[in-house]
DNA sequence: CTAACTTAGTTAGATGCTCTAACTTCAAGC
DNA sequence: GCTTGAAGTTAGAGCATCTAACTAAGTTAG
């Protein structure tokens, strides 16, 4: 079953796996074309099937969506719990690491990270989508407090974590939608991270 | 002309001022179902217009969403320096309604916000919309500069608008997607605007 | 004042999307 | 081998954007 390749499969009747194949080529067409220009019509081109195959798998549209940014978080922490581990857990550096990887992930995965955010409020009101967050979350807070705990720091890790995302999430989104681009040309939006991050974390040698 | 009200309009060929009526109806429609929801046939039928009619005023959709936008940006400007003024130029206060209201803009023109940042891309690359964008943020910086004036601070207002808005938009954004309410249920998002606004404008007093 | 032109509507229709209904193929279990 | 159900198919309804061709009404020139 499993060792049952895409090659193999072609010109079946059967697909094999088509729900994976609709999701990984939905997640493709998202990220090349944007959420706002995303036809599930285009993804069952590139999967090779009709239009209506997608309905014996997903409620609808939405769903395919759903599971795209639900995928897109996890990847997300995924990549951010290897920055921490490379810069070493508990150290200013691994905050400084963590924050840029989600600054990277957002200006590399622009369309994906849109969606993950706002673009389509409704696909986040489904709770599958709404855990993922939460868990994505959780280990985000997991690492400011090995960084609080380390690093001495009494205040609350959530606290100072929510105050840190809010100010990279601006960051992020400001600079992937140009609106830096457009009113401060060539603006060096790392050195703002880097020289802001320790006001927020209200690092003492700041 | 001018005065040939929407009910003397009534019924007649032509509209009067159709342009008007499908930019408000498109902003009504964009504000109460939002702009993934929006269709223009929707605008027509409550301009009581054929669906085919709005190409005779906009090259297509997307131009009366431009247009949508822009009325966004001068609007959220206009109400900010009425909040500035009502707290007093160059005031800390200042800083702190001109911010408030940035937030409550976008919590309560959600749709209209969203759209104003990201949702859709393509929106944004036109001229006349990165313009109306580049005015907006030109008048936020001239707050900056008369708080920076009264409060004889050396950095460079634009510097400190860029690091206050970067926060800001941020607190906005995941406000408004409930974001904060998914991880943190009841966060006080006024609070942590209070609180964190000094740390970003390097207060002494903080 | 009227004829010609222009502006701003109309209807009709091409094209494309989502999703449903009804049919068909194929794999698996008994 | 037969039956059954899962996973495809085609056909089509309904709605969207946008174009083309037509028409009504307002404007201007003679």
């Amino acid at each position: 079953m499993s060792e049952r390749t895409a090659e193999a499969v072609r010109g079946r009747y059967h697909h094999g796996d088509l729900r994976e194949a609709l999701i990984s080529a939905s997640t493709e067409l998202v990220l090349a074309r944007g959420a706002e220009n995303f036809s599930l019509a285009d993804a069952c081109r590139l999967a090779g099937v009709s239009t209506a195959a997608p309905y014996k798998h997903f409620r609808d549209r939405n769903e395919v969506l759903e599971i795209v940014i639900q995928r897109g978080f996890t990847r997300m922490s995924d990549e951010g719990d290897v920055a921490v581990a490379g810069a070493g857990p508990g150290t200013f550096d691994a905050m400084i690491a963590l924050n840029t990887h989600y600054v990277d992930f957002a200006l590399e995965n622009q369309s994906l990270f849109r969606l993950m955010f706002g673009q389509n409020p409704e696909l986040k009101t489904v709770e599958p989508v709404l855990k993922c967050g939460q868990e994505c979350f959780g280990r985000v807070v997991a690492h400011f407090a090995d960084y609080c705990r380390a690093q001495r720091i009494a205040e609350d890790p959530q606290a100072i974590c929510l105050r840190v995302w809010t100010f990279i999430h601006g960051l992020a989104c400001l600079k992937m939608d140009e609106d830096y681009d457009a009113v401060s040309p060539g603006l060096d939006y790392h050195a703002l991270l880097i020289d802001t991050l320790p006001l927020l974390l209200k690092d003492r040698a700041a």
